[in-house]
DNA sequence: CGCGGTTTTGAGAATCCTCAAAACCAGTGG
DNA sequence: CCACTGGTTTTGAGGATTCTCAAAACCGCG
């Protein structure tokens, strides 16, 4: 995994942190964070970030750049769990609990915020507000299984396709990825069906539904959401109620 | 749902906390758990301990007793999430982020340990210890949904019939729930297709798979696991590498 | 004995899968 | 500039899995 180092920019002007998606931080969190961080680390596509089974595990805040948490079976076969975007954390599981139980790969070429893991008691012994908001960040990735889990199981395949799309749309529309005012996610459908536990044929036949209704376009490698309102209808999804969150 | 107040034993002499699953709390660990305790709560079974859209979300540990997580899609499908067990918290997810996003029902009798959330925010000032506990929870339960997503998503259905018996059984022998050395599960078959997303007529003809193959047994309302390593081998999966953990 | 909840069985149908091959497309090297 | 390559999308066809509908059997309980 081609890695490379970059310089460090300072917490209090990163550019995440004025999206209106995340709280605002006092000034001594700011400060803590800042000196919580590392540096930063650019990847490229296809890297994988954290392997399941390592116990090295580093904790990371996603800058900028997409990707996803998967898990496999001994044969092979490969369930994406969830996708990472801007602003959120990676490896919060396995630096808690020592080994990795998923892994997690680049979307795209991705840059990353290093957190000293060593620090980590640190912060729940001084900033408790912090320590709070780890706990919240986790249950919020629960939150998010959970609607994942009712998807799968319950969902036929188009309702379970749209509701995919309006998912990652809108977490992705929430960190102002709408590249040319139309969101725009980087994904083949490959990971669509191991999203959602279809077959990549099934899964093609299912996408295309979609195009025909024009809920969505599939270009250049990746996915474009046409029209978010039809797809939560369609889904039987009222959205992500999230107020703001913190970003550590 | 017809709720009973009982007295309070005092969290020092809870029965939970001397099993070899959880990890030995110092003394003022101990002392302030047993002040966050309000007192304790005797539900019966088929009770909604929380239900989805609440925002007053109370802060349970399971004393004793079965329930289950789950969501409801509008027309009335239901995917259940996850199991709750003894030891197991309940709420958490709600008390951090105000509403709730599932519900909770009873499967058995169930005795809880109800906590005063307005003493959650003392718990992380003067607790970092407990406030990493409370973190690595809400971890765990992501990583107990991982595995389910996994095994929705990729798994046959005789796969995942197994996999989720030998799933909820271990959790069960890992606190001591083996009543005459068989672990027993009060659950119906309704119960497992819903969780693994099956049909009611086909989980039936699964269930009667593992049955045949003397891997369960289903009696007085409930399932028993008659072997335990075949279920996993069958699943493919390695169980749950858990150490001890917290117990709130 | 009757009742409600649960398990079981059968049968036909819909969904979704596998296999296989073609089409498409961007990037690479000749 | 074009042929080649590897990755991705598309299409077709047959088959397995899983579903729905319906009814019967079972079972503890009042």
């Amino acid at each position: 995994m081609a890695v490379e180092r970059v310089r460090k920019i300072s917490c209090q002007q990163c550019p995440l942190r004025s999206l209106p998606a995340f709280r605002p931080f006092e000034k001594s969190e700011l400060a803590f964070v800042n000196h919580f961080k590392r540096g930063e680390l650019a990847v490229e596509r296809g890297a994988t970030l954290l392997a399941e089974g390592s116990h090295s595990a580093h904790l990371f805040t996603v800058l900028s750049g997409w990707g996803f948490r998967y898990k496999l079976l001994d044969d092979g076969r490969r369930q994406i769990l969830n996708y990472v975007l801007p602003g959120d954390m990676i490896g919060l599981q396995g630096s808690l609990m020592g080994e990795m139980q998923h892994s997690v790969e680049t979307l795209s070429p991705m840059l990353l915020c290093m957190f000293e893991r060593s620090r980590l008691m640190e912060l729940y012994r001084d900033h408790p507000g912090l320590a709070y908001d780890l706990t919240w960040i986790a249950a919020r990735e629960e939150r998010m299984l959970d609607e994942n889990l009712l998807s799968i199981g319950r969902r036929s395949a188009l309702e379970r396709t749209a509701y995919l799309m309006a998912f990652i749309g809108s977490r992705a529309r929430s960190v102002g990825l709408t590249g040319s005012n139309r969101v725009e996610i980087p994904i083949t459908q490959q990971h669509v069906a191991d999203t959602l536990g279809l077959s990549l044929v099934h899964t093609n036949k299912t996408i295309r539904k979609l195009i025909d209704l024009k809920l969505v376009q599939w270009r250049d490698g990746g996915c474009q959401i046409l029209d978010m309102a039809q797809l939560m209808e369609l889904a039987g999804w009222d959205g992500l109620d999230e107020g703001q969150r913190p970003l550590l």
